[in-house]
DNA sequence: ACTTTGACTTCGG
DNA sequence: TCCGAAGCCAAAG
């Protein structure tokens, strides 16, 4: 399994109407100083729910237009946005045990 | 082998 | 709230 594959299982478990920071996502593969890998995994592996992944704090990163659609697609599964930011008290992804690495 | 490049993050000012 | 700097990682040039 290659670290990307790992990134990209993480991004998938994520459930509608949530979102994980591309730290959390990296934190949750067992790299939590490896944000920037979530990128590329999200640019490698088509097919993922790419828009339920944001920065820190639930900014919207995605560059140019899409950062409207990225925010439209949230909107649409119920997510809130309080400013330019989800509404992270309330849409932060809490993932089960199970989801991290055993050690 | 060195430098650049990203949908990053944290810390200060 | 808004930058800038520094730290971070791996792939690509």
């Amino acid at each position: 399994m290659t670290n990307l594959q790992i990134f990209a299982e993480v991004i998938r478990k994520i459930p509608r109407g949530k979102v994980a920071t591309y730290g959390k996502v990296a934190a949750i593969a067992g790299h939590p100083k490896a944000a920037r890998q979530v990128v590329r995994a999200l640019n490698t592996f088509p097919g993922l729910p790419w828009h339920r992944v944001v920065g820190a704090g639930g900014a919207i990163r995605v560059p140019g237009e899409h950062a409207l659609e990225q925010r439209m697609l949230l909107e649409m599964e119920g997510v809130v946005f309080r400013g330019t930011h989800v509404l992270m008290t309330r849409h932060a992804w809490t993932p089960r045990r199970s989801h991290h690495r055993v050690l």
